[in-house]
DNA sequence: TTTTTTCGGTTCATTTATTGAACCGTTGAT
DNA sequence: ATCAACGGTTCAATAAATGAACCGAAAAAA
């Protein structure tokens, strides 16, 4: 493991870690020495990426993301880049599309294109999706490993409606589902009388990002549309990935 | 200089480096060898901090910032701890009062606190502040050594006023007022009829991040006032600063 | 109170990763 | 056809990273 992955490590994990850990605490998370822990401490604090604070000698996560984060967005606008596709999928389905992002441990509704339908379905943008009770979070887990994936889900899944998925077992098999048709599907789960189709946009890591999801009343969504929709939505968030990463794709 | 060190200042350089540059390139700028700048930024690749054109070959900044920085800002909201701050100057000067991030290499309004006097000055959030022609800009230039200084300046000055400061040699002499007493001040540089004193947030490795400043209508901001609203935005800066970097303040 | 543990941080002989001049194959300009 | 510049790789020489043991302070346990 080179020395820059070393310190890659201890500020990721800082990142993830609640609260404000101290030295003893980083480097039994990062499961690296307390000497090296420290050295690697000390150079992100140089640059920014971490704060210490004095009284404490607790340390937390920096300021330098922040101005990094606002370059890189204001050069590749997520948005601007998903969006035209977003557009695209709403047009030719003419059903509700939205879109997901993964943000602090949680899906967030970042994007809505409503249906012109009169009957359709609405989605507040911010909204939190469930990850076990909707077709996004279904989505999301299916591009997750395992380990992750039941890291995320935690003890108990809520129950919402009457067909909410609160089945171990069973949420299993729907992921497995999702992973092998590349698209997961969801009726009721979480609203009653709406079904969704969604799949996860990945980054170049192929690690999960967000979702795209095409969500209708169940009335217009039989199995011949969870199928088309189901495919259609999965090609969007192919396209979106490729889209915003441009044509570098790793494995693994 | 440490291997890590090194890492995060090809990750900065490439992040201040326009367009998407090659690795010869960006070798040249860290002033680091080409194989160790290719080290550096397989590794940084690794956790996302960067991403490669797989046509191109070329490096761009990644998302990882992004997701740390949803994480930083969730926990410690900027403007969380400034506001109550700014609130205490507007409420103790009773003027105008308005707080600026530099953000993508301009200096923006992110919160503004009105006076409620009849005659007061009105600024929109979001405006983009002049370095040159306003109060808030000369403290930020104040703030910074002299090689950024001039690199952010560009070549020529525009003319917003007949008061605008134009003259280079006005200009350093105007920052070096400011250095001196710890804030600066502005008298119809942008907006005609309009005064403000403002003085530079730092980070705690005392590099601007912002301003604070204090803006009225000129007919009440006379000598006296001037350097009673400096003083008092000068403190307020340094609050701000204390507040939001703790009590850890680096030297250099 | 005294003792023990845990903490943040440092030291330095040992180990290991980093380094960079020279190199390769490719691309694009002359 | 030639040359120059590019991205990327190699490997002996080298410099930096490592971590067990340590320190003093502070908190926890006795």
């Amino acid at each position: 493991m080179s020395t820059v992955a070393k310190a890659l490590s201890v500020l990721e994990t800082l990142a993830d870690m609640p609260g404000e850990p101290g030295l003893t605490q980083i480097a039994r998370t990062v499961k690296l020495d307390k000497a090296t822990t420290h050295r690697m401490l000390v150079e992100l604090e140089k640059f920014g990426f971490i704060e210490q604070d004095l009284t404490t000698r607790c340390y937390r996560l920096g300021n330098a993301p922040v101005r990094l984060a606002h370059i890189r967005e204001s050069r590749y606008p997520f948005l601007d880049v998903v969006l035209p596709q977003i557009r695209r999928l709403a047009a030719e389905t003419n059903e509700t599309v939205h879109l997901s992002r993964f943000i602090s441990g949680r899906l967030a509704t970042v994007h809505v294109t409503e249906s012109t339908h009169a009957n359709r379905v609405t989605i507040p943008s911010g909204a939190i999706l469930p990850l076990h009770a909707t077709a996004s979070g279904i989505a999301f887990l299916s591009a997750l490993p395992m380990a992750e994936r039941n890291a995320l889900l935690g003890d108990a899944l809520e129950t919402f409606t009457a067909q909410t998925v609160v089945s171990r077992t069973i949420l299993e098999q729907t992921i497995r589902d999702a992973v092998e048709r590349g698209y997961s599907a969801s009726q009721s789960g979480f609203d009653l009388g709406v079904s969704s189709v969604a799949a996860p946009i990945l980054n170049n890591r192929n690690h999960p990002i967000g979702t795209v999801a095409v969500a209708c009343p169940e009335t217009r969504m039989s199995p011949p549309e969870i199928e088309k929709y189901g495919a259609m939505v999965a090609q969007t968030a192919r396209d979106v990935t490729r889209a915003y990463w441009g044509t570098k794709q790793k494995a693994g």
